[in-house]
DNA sequence: AAAAAAC
């Protein structure tokens, strides 16, 4: 078996390897770091949380060991698709290029040009970059891409769903023929492979086997739900949200919850905020500076639920998430694998819940075909307030003969045991069914009226949470306390260094 | 149908 020794990789860089407490490489590294020290193109088809980003960063560090750069050309360039991620592995630089003499910058929109042309001026090793802020710099003429030794493309398949495709080849072209390329997808699909073709020469191919969707250490499940009515879905989705969350009390540490829209992100963030729930949002049209805060805190656990559009699916590092929630089915299949792949890192258990309604029927089939499972159904622990399980099943049982009266239906479930009509939507015409409603009420009201408001309440109160879970046995899972204690693995890709369980603040302060 | 990324 290799370990990192035999890698031929600078003492240095083994150094500060050995310090994150690594010794064996992850397949994908074992596979590129020998032919990208020979100088060779590199293909990595591979998929994030395999050690993709060591397998690039590590032989860069040792190939610019040697060198200096020079004013406004940078040595070197890392292009990725989110601002996230191209920080991620700016974050990755920093941690093994320690004892060098390396410079780096971090090219990304949403801040200031300021520093970052300065970095440029006096000259950089390593540019790290999301494709529109550095082509921004370049057309500002403040960058030559004419003295690139090494060009990296890390998620090749996203910039392809992001449209970048354009700039990458722009980019491309505007570095000399004679560097060395590194390239890294997921997929191979045709557009990466002419792209492959065109601008890769004699590439050692290194194919990771895909990452195991159903894996054995995320426990899927989907929720499903039936709204009253289609505009009820969301709302009833937040109170299922919070029901598991109480559910599942401290076995549900931290969570990210996916929506599919930003808007969505934003109402389901401020609505878990307003039961007091710790939570923040991430999305592309907040500020960068509070997309940084948030996803800091979020790491350093400061922050308890993320709230997040499909930006924060792929590909970032963020150890230790014990639930996923895909608060809407995705509606591109493959996103849910990138979603539910945020819980169950580095060996640990994690627990992926998705919450459907029947009008997502379809994209949730293409989901499980794509992972060649059905999701196991779990329990909906949320019942509609005034609604009885009992009655749930009448109506159900109801529906197929539905006739077109609506009064009379409505008057059906006033007279169901247990029922209580919500006060709105009686009409004043409807003075029988009041009176009647009216009535019980009198006759009956703690079993009513209590259960219900305290139920809407209960998980406001922060000391809820811990009663919860003392309850919280979780179905005979049994899992408890064995998160930590995982199935052993070593390498980049797995095991989770230290370091990356603080926050970027923490990092700083260390070095 | 939407998300991401440049100003």
């Amino acid at each position: 078996m290799t370990s990192f020794s035999d890698l031929n990789l600078d003492p240095k860089v083994l150094k500060a390897i050995e310090a994150a407490g690594y010794t064996t490489p992850t397949p994908i590294q074992a596979g590129a770091i020998p032919p990208a020290l020979e100088g060779r193109d590199v293909l990595g088809i591979a998929q994030t949380g395999t050690g993709k980003t060591a397998s690039f960063t590590l032989p860069m560090i040792t190939l610019l060991g040697k060198g200096r750069a020079r004013a406004r050309m940078p040595r070197s360039l890392v292009l990725a698709p989110t601002r996230e991620l191209a920080a991620q592995v700016a974050e990755n630089f920093d941690t093994y290029a320690k004892g060098s003499r390396l410079k780096k910058a971090l090219l990304i929109g949403g801040v200031s040009f300021k520093e970052q042309d300065m970095l440029i001026d006096r000259g950089v090793d390593v540019l790290i970059a999301t494709p529109g802020r550095l082509i921004d710099h370049f057309e500002r003429g403040k960058l030559l891409l004419t003295g690139v030794e090494i060009m990296v493309v890390d998620e090749a398949d996203r910039m392809l769903d992001m449209g970048f495709i354009p700039d990458i080849e722009r980019i491309f072209e505007m570095t000399p023929f004679t560097r060395q390329t590194l390239f890294f997808s997921a997929t191979m699909a045709p557009e990466i492979e002419r792209i492959t073709n065109k601008f890769l020469s004699n590439p050692e191919k290194i194919e990771v086997e895909r990452q195991n969707t159903t894996s054995q250490t995320i426990t899927q499940i989907l929720v499903e739900h039936t709204p009253k009515r289609r505009d009820m879905a969301a709302k009833d989705k937040r109170e299922i949200l919070r029901a598991i969350i109480e559910r599942d009390g401290d076995d549900c540490r931290n969570a990210i919850i996916f929506c599919n829209r930003k808007t969505e992100v934003d109402v389901v963030a401020k609505s878990l905020k307003k039961h007091g729930y710790n939570a923040e949002p991430i999305h592309g049209d907040l500020e960068q500076s509070q997309r940084t805060r948030t996803l800091d805190g979020f790491r350093d656990g400061s922050i308890r639920f993320l709230v997040a559009s499909d930006v924060a699916a792929r590909g970032l590092d963020i150890p230790n998430v014990s639930h996923v929630f895909n608060f809407d089915v995705p509606s591109h299949a493959e996103d849910y694998v990138h979603r539910i792949g945020r819980t169950g890192r580095a060996g640990k258990l994690g627990t992926a819940y998705t919450l459907s309604t029947p009008s997502d029927a379809k994209y949730l089939d293409a989901i499980q075909s794509l992972v060649k499972t059905e999701l196991p159904r779990g329990e909906n622990p949320w019942t509609p307030p005034g609604v009885s399980k009992r009655e749930e099943a009448a109506a159900e049982e109801e529906a197929p003969k539905r006739t077109s009266s609506r009064t009379r239906s409505r008057s059906k479930k006033v007279d169901a045991p247990a029922a209580e009509t919500p006060q709105p939507e009686v009409k004043e015409a409807d003075t029988r069914t009041k009176a009647r409603n009216e009535a019980r009420r009198e006759q009956k009201p703690d079993t009513r009226n209590e259960p219900r408001t305290e139920a809407r309440n209960q998980p406001r109160q922060q000391e809820d949470r811990s009663g919860a879970s003392s309850s919280r046995s979780r179905g005979g899972r049994g899992r408890g306390g064995d998160r930590d204690n995982g199935p052993r693995v070593v390498g980049l890709g797995d095991h989770v260094p230290g370091f990356i369980e603080m926050s970027f603040e923490e990092r700083r302060g260390n070095s």
